[in-house]
DNA sequence: CATGAATGAGAGTTCATTCAT
DNA sequence: AATGAATGAACTCTCATTCAT
């Protein structure tokens, strides 16, 4: 599977991981089961519409159709339920329906792909990007939780960049960790302008999200210096 | 002056643009100045000790020396004066110590010098680039005064690379403003990443400032297609 | 039985006295007596783990590995249960080991026994005892089960002395009923300091069990004038 | 001083004590003294009506006529205002109107008048005194509060039964500072009983305040073994 | 200019108790 | 007889802001 198309923050992760509060029981019924769903569901509606900060319990019970003491019954805190809403949005970003990429793809071929993949999945969950973007920066927990979905992110396509470099498709002075670190950086952050902060410049012509693809695989593609695709070469990154 | 290196967030700024909230009058007595200033000097040691959101008025005017009605002589609310602290340091994110470039360098050699320049302005001002952040992700106003700052750089950059293509020096097939976009994200997002979110990932090899230097200026001249250095150029990069 | 040793709080009560709330039906099924005691027993080691107030009722319902809908099955309320472990700490001090006291044994020697014996079913109960405290002051129900207990003791107490004044071996200038009163408040009081309180103050030689005992008949027989134990007399105090 | 009269729990202490919580600014104002003493005043009486633990900080601050804001001005919290409650009976306890102690007074009637003046002071503070209770058998820093004032006072009575049997007018026999606590410990019980608990029960004769002094008196001189007071004595109890 | 006491709405959280299953 | 989800009133505590002095 080609991954190199990144983004720093979401997307890779772990089986099990967001736990940055105190555990509570799951469900042992049925009913439980419904009920916390509930929440969780009302939950992401209510962060997306007032941010996480303005968000009260209250706000969420009420959604939800429960008492105050039912969201105690299932989570410990805001902070709880904000990781079990993430845990979530983790399926869809982790399984960004990888698109057709024919072996014989020629590695910017791949990137594209792998780019426009990715900026779809960010697009998806735009709102909870802001969301995560917004507590990340306020609660420890939550700022490892990106810093490590980042990072697993920025080894893989490391690890792309280095293949390349062997197969001499790619520049061999770059350091692949660093040169991953600086590209996914670049992807990630454009995605959250483009898709989160979105300020609808006056000023600046409106981009589309496939100008922000055929951009961004260009730079990309210059900057490993992958030969141009016209001829046509082995698939110069694989995965995994 | 060259200012092709850049990064979306701070270092460029209109004279005077952050005033995000009520007005107060500005100080008539000389004793009133000090007293400004002192709260302004107190917000901020405040501010990058305990975070916007913890830091309580309270503890900027007794870290000030002064009474909580005094606080309201001068500021108007704990934005106001966060804004005012930005303001302050505005004035080093403006004149980053530009350094010597002489009018024959290549434009790969003024690329890193600028970069260079950039990172050391952030790396300055670290502790406050990381509250921006954190603000501009809760307030909409100061996310407004983040994304105009960034603006200005990434239109700056644009001009830039605009005439390094005129001059032929630049892949022409790049719309500038993007490709400007997207590389002012990757700097600005690596030094939030090296200087501010620094988790020291235990699993990371250190990386240096000059590290950081090198591998972007290199991605930024392979991206942009710039030549390389060897052939001595004229200046393709050219500022105001 | 002698019995003029005392101490006001626990160790004399009718059958059954505690049902400071609303009943419920005794359990009907060998089953549902199990879980009972089961109840009572793990409600007894929360108690005296975490105080009165600080139990919480999932606490005891954890630890007698039940759910809270059948904690109501038994108990109407966290009062109803602890009278219920109280009620069976109620045996124990009931028959606190009456030792063997010769029926020619001295008043004095009577007083002793008595004393130790008293002491001895305190130590075990101490905790309780304890809880008790605690939950006398705060609940009138049980603060009247504490005076009434100590009431029957003290009558008791009182016959006794009442019984040495008319054989000459007792101060007849007392009233029996206050003296008892009295003489018994001095030894719960110390008994509670002594094994509940004990805080193990630094500057305080420590007092061993038997230290105390020791000291108490000595003031008991003090103040009652009862003629030294060298003379042989008729034993003084006789129960029941 | 004659002080061989007892009570255990109040009515000694070091000059500066209370202090089970966070601190908070004293009043630096006129105005903020008022307040501060209402809220106190108002504390008082909503203790003693409703209990420590059913008194809420919005019944204290409706009482002292301010909002809750202002009560955490002066106040880090319920116990925090309850010490400074207990830290103005202290005063009172502390000086019980020592009465008319002539010089040539027999030890007999120096007990009596100090246990007389003792009972009265216990009388006045009564509602606080249970009130202590209350508190000492939830909070850890207040049974500590209680402890250290009772063995100030076992520590003085315990000096002056030493003085008695260095005069030959007390049970050599009788360890001092044993005796004392046993004795103080009656009285103080004895005090409560009377004072707090009064359930007034129907079974009993009623006891006035005076029958307390004289039989605790009485009691007390039995145990050490005073002499009668017929023989006319010089003051067998001098304090410090 | 400076002070600092007063405000008070509002948030998160707990836990005994009920009740449908 | 047993379960455990649901309840919701009640409580403490915070802190930006106002205002009388």
């Amino acid at each position: 599977m080609a991954n190199i198309a990144a983004g720093d923050d979401h997307a890779d992760t772990p089986p099990s991981m967001v736990r940055p509060s105190l555990p509570r029981e799951p469900p042992a019924t049925e009913r439980g089961l419904r009920t916390r769903a509930a929440l969780v569901a009302a939950a992401r509606k209510v962060f997306e519409r007032l941010g996480y900060l303005d968000a009260r319990l209250i706000d969420i019970t009420r959604a939800a159709n429960c008492s105050t003491g039912t969201f105690y019954t299932y989570f410990s805190s805001k902070e709880d339920i904000f990781a079990a809403v993430l845990e979530v949005a983790q399926e869809d970003m982790l399984h960004p329906g990888m698109p057709h990429v024919a072996s014989d793809d020629s590695p910017a071929a791949v990137i594209e792909a792998s780019n426009r993949a990715y900026l779809k999945a960010y697009k998806r969950n735009a709102k909870l990007m802001g969301l995560l973007e917004q507590v990340a920066n306020i609660d420890p927990e939550f700022r490892e939780l990106r810093t490590s979905r980042s990072n697993a992110f920025v080894r893989r396509n490391a690890r792309s960049i280095a293949k390349l470099q062997v197969k001499g498709y790619a520049d061999p002075d770059l350091d692949p960790l660093l040169a991953s670190r600086a590209l996914s950086a670049m992807m990630s952050r454009l995605a959250f302008g483009h898709f989160v902060a979105r300020e609808d410049r006056e000023d600046t012509p409106t981009v589309t999200d496939e100008d922000l693809v055929q951009i961004v695989t260009r730079l990309w593609v210059n900057a490993l210096r992958i030969p141009s695709p016209d001829h046509r070469n082995p698939p110069a990154v694989q995965d995994q």
